[in-house]
DNA sequence: CGGTTGTTTGAGGACGTTCAAGTACTGTGG
DNA sequence: CCACAGTACTTGAACGTCCTCAAACAACCG
C-alpha cells in the first residue's frame, strides 16, 4: 500500500473523523489488487468476503435479469467505499460489480472489519453517516425512477454533474453505462440528449455543454430538495 | 407512553439488543401523538425535528413531482422507525409522510436523538445494522423498477407478502398506494392483476390468493437473491 | 338509499424499447 | 500519418408497455 493511498483513506468521508490508530488496525490484514477494465470483482449472490476501498480507477455495480438485461445501480470512483451494508450484515451481494477503469482496489477482509466495528465506536458513527448519506442517494434515484421521463432524468444527472452550474462538462461514464445507470437504453439515451438540445444542451462525445442551467432545473421538474 | 409501547420498543430490531436503560434515556423528552387518516407528519423539503416510531397505525412516504403525480417510496408499520437517515444528517426530508389509517406515532427530538447517538455506542452499533437491512430495501426496489415489468413487479410483491408460499394473502394496502409503491398507476396495477391470472393469482378486494408460488416465481425473472 | 370514493374496463396516445442499419470514434499496424 | 478494424454511438421504423382520459361498476358510509 502507497504513502498516497493512505492519505486517501484520511480525506474519505468514511475515515476522515478518524485518528489514525484506527484506520491503521481497520487495514490490518488488508491488500491492494489490481484490477484490469471489465474484470467482475464479485457476483451477486456470493457471500461478501470484503469490504472494498476504490483506491484508482472506476466501477459499476450491476445487477442482472434471468433474461440477461442488466442495470447498473451506481458507479463508484476514487475514495468510495462499495457495498458496506453486505458484508456488515453478512448476507450475499445483491448486486455484482463490473470494473470499468483499470482500478486498484483495497481489499478489507469482511470478517475483520466486523470485528473492528464491534469494538470501535468512533468507526461505528462514521459508518452510521456514511449509510445514511448513501440512503439519501437511493432514495434519490427511486423518485427519479418513478417521478421522471428519461429525457428528464438525464437533465438532473447532467446538473448533478455540473453542481448546478452551466457549461462544459465531462461525462465521466460511457454512454451505454450511462444508460443503464439511468435506467433506460443507450438509443433512449441518445434520444434524450436529442430533446435536450431544445433546453440549451450540447455536446459531442464526453463533452456537454449546459447553456442555461436554469432552464434545464425547470425542465427537470421537482422541488428544490432533491 | 404506555407499558405495551415500551414493550413494542423491546422487541424492535433496531432497539432489541440494548440494555433497558439506553432506551429509557433515548426516549426521554419524547412524546406520544395520535394522527388520524390523511394527515401529513412533515413534507418534503421541511428541516427534521423528530425521529419517528410507529406505535400503530399505518404509514406511507411519498414524494410529489411539481406536476402533482404522487410516488410512493415506502410503506411503514408498527414497530418501524424512519427517516433515521435526514435526522442523523439534520438534512432536510427528501419525502413526505402520508398517515394510512389512525396512528400513535413516537416522537424523539431529533436534536436529542443525536446527542445519544454521540454518546452510546451501542445505538450506534444497532443502528449501522438497521440502515444496512434498510438499504438492501431500497436496491431491491431499484432493481425492480429497472428490471422488471409492471405485473413482473406485482409478483415479486406478493411473494414477498407471502413469504414465497402460497395461499391467501391480505393485501395490507389500498390498491391505488399499492400501484404508487410500485411505480405504476392503479390502472395498472389492475391490468397487471389480470395477467397474474394466467400464473394462478386470483381473489377480489383485499384477498388475493397464490395459487402456484413456483410458477410465479419463475414469471418475476430473477435469481433467488432477489 | 343516494352520495362518495375506490376499482375496473375500454379506447387512444405517449414514451420507451427493439431491431436494423448507418455513422462517428479509437486505437493499431503499416 | 493514414488505412483499417473494432467498437461505440446515432438514427429510423415498428412495436409494446404503460399512461391518460372517460365511463361503468363496486364497495363503503352516512
Amino acid at each position: 500500500m502507497r504513502a498516497e493511498d493512505r492519505s486517501l483513506l484520511k480525506t474519505m468521508p468514511l475515515f476522515a473523523g478518524l485518528p489514525a490508530g484506527i484506520i491503521d488496525r481497520l487495514i490490518y490484514g488488508s491488500f491492494v489488487q489490481n484490477l484490469p477494465a471489465g474484470a467482475v470483482l464479485f457476483q451477486q449472490g456470493d457471500q461478501p468476503e470484503f469490504l472494498y476501498v476504490l483506491l484508482s480507477g472506476r466501477v459499476a455495480l450491476t445487477a442482472r435479469s434471468t433474461e440477461g438485461s442488466e442495470a447498473v445501480i451506481e458507479f463508484f470512483r476514487r475514495g468510495d467505499v462499495f457495498i458496506a451494508p453486505a458484508v456488515i450484515l453478512d448476507l450475499p451481494y445483491l448486486m455484482s460489480t463490473r470494473i470499468l477503469d483499470d482500478a486498484r482496489v483495497l481489499m478489507i477482509p469482511a470478517e475483520h472489519f466486523r470485528d473492528q466495528l464491534a469494538r470501535d465506536a468512533a468507526l461505528n458513527a462514521e459508518l452510521v453517516k456514511e449509510l445514511a448519506r448513501h440512503w439519501r442517494l437511493l432514495i434519490r434515484q427511486i423518485k427519479d425512477l418513478k417521478l421522471r421521463t428519461a429525457p428528464q432524468r438525464l437533465a438532473a444527472y447532467l446538473l448533478d454533474l455540473s453542481g448546478g452550474k452551466g457549461g462544459t462538462i465531462k461525462l465521466p461514464e460511457e454512454r451505454r453505462m450511462l444508460a443503464g445507470r439511468l435506467g433506460m437504453t443507450p438509443e433512449s439515451l441518445s434520444r434524450a440528449f436529442g430533446q435536450l438540445v431544445a433546453e440549451g444542451v450540447t455536446g459531442r462525445g464526453s463533452r456537454v455543454n449546459i447553456g442555461d442551467p436554469t432552464q434545464l432545473q425547470r425542465f427537470c421538474a421537482f422541488d428544490r430538495v432533491l
